[in-house]
DNA sequence: TTTAAACCGTACCGTACGTTACGGTTCGGC
DNA sequence: GCCGAACCGTAACGTACGGTACGGTTTAAA
């Protein structure tokens, strides 16, 4: 399940890896060894010999953004309501920017093709470095606000599908398909408000809070 | 916006066409012609000469598969609080199938690769038969929940986008990347009260339910 | 200065597949 | 029974691209 034998890149090999990852949002899976090669100046022979065939390279290079990304986990001191709002906030706020980015577009749609044919495991690699992963990052935060009394459920993991739920909406998928949709940041932060609203409203403690209205 | 000039394929077509779908529900992207063909004992130049090219193939394929998935709208007479529980559970239930179906994971993932590349509408296919089409069924009978003071919202719209964010969540996303999310009808079933009692849960309007405990 | 490894650029090979071409067969209309 | 349209099966063409080979160049260690 862990996204193993990830060796970290030298810096020429970043660099080709940043090409690969710029080449893969302009042209999607159309990508070719040869226009990496050629846009980074570099030989095939080298590609092959450092990433052993196409698959690799696109493995190596979907690993090489989920490195760039991997964000700091909030640590929970003093979680007082307006804290744990305002962390939430982030998380939705921080995950509607990715999703709607087009590095995350483009690398998402790569490995939704190739999750088709199973022939490599791209699919499970964004998996565990987007929903996987911010679902680990989360649940500490929902524990911890349940049990400072501030939220309320029995399992942390459907509270959180839920919260995913009210924060991703049908955004994704519409990207994914090509939908046209605009998320200016002043949108995403009235959406990510709207989001954690709502699920304090579903799984808020005992004095539901109701703060801003609909 | 609108799925024009589909026409209607003849029998023998409908046959090569549900071959067709067969086979990408089987093998993705990698679908050949020459396999349909074969498979269909057709020539190739049938197809060409019925189709076009393979995009075309496709296109014709992915709207002939949504054609047999228009259902009725559902009739809003005598609406009280458990009609529309009931209207808004069966909407729910029936999202969770399809999204969960090979039919339909296969079809989103051939639509996805296709929108990177932008050289067909595979995506807005998909997306006009598939989020916007249950958008468009569903959003007359909330406003009618408002109308008869069950419901209580500002923008249907967005009341709708809730409501698909609260039915699915991170299925989608986790079987277009190949995550192995099992859903049996019973689990359907279970997700989609719970979906229905979070959304009444949001919506209802004055005197808020809370029939069932979460 | 020599030498070997790493690498660049380019040419080359093999194959898969979209697309076209064509001979043979079926079938409905006359 | 004759004809042409539609269609089947197969063969052939062209090309794009993954993968390999190789000569020339840089780099750095000995």
């Amino acid at each position: 399940m862990a996204t193993s034998d990830e060796t970290t890149p030298t810096e020429r090999q970043a660099e080709v890896l940043d090409v690969a990852l710029r080449l893969l949002v302009e042209e999607g899976d159309a990508l070719t060894m040869a226009a990496v090669a050629r846009r980074a100046s570099c030989s095939k022979e080298t590609l092959y010999k450092w990433f052993g065939d196409r698959d690799g390279l696109l493995t190596a290079t979907v690993q090489w953004q989920a490195s760039k990304v991997r964000a700091g986990n909030y640590d929970r001191q003093r979680l007082d309501a307006a804290t744990l709002r305002q962390s939430l906030e982030g998380f939705a706020v921080n995950w509607l920017s990715v999703i709607s980015s087009t590095t995350s577009i483009a690398l998402n749609r790569i490995a939704v093709s190739h999750a088709a044919s199973g022939k490599s495991n791209l699919g499970s690699i964004v998996l565990a470095n987007g929903r996987f992963a911010i679902g680990e990052r989360l649940k500490p935060l929902l524990e911890a606000g349940k049990s400072a009394g501030l939220l309320s459920f029995d399992d942390t993991e459907e509270a959180f599908r839920t919260f995913f739920g009210l924060v991703g909406r049908d955004v994704q998928i519409r990207l994914l398909l090509g939908d046209a949709l605009k998320l200016s940041t002043a949108a995403i932060d009235r959406d990510a408000k709207r989001a954690v609203d709502q699920f304090f409203t579903l799984f808020g403690a005992a004095n539901r809070p109701r703060i801003r209205s609909l």
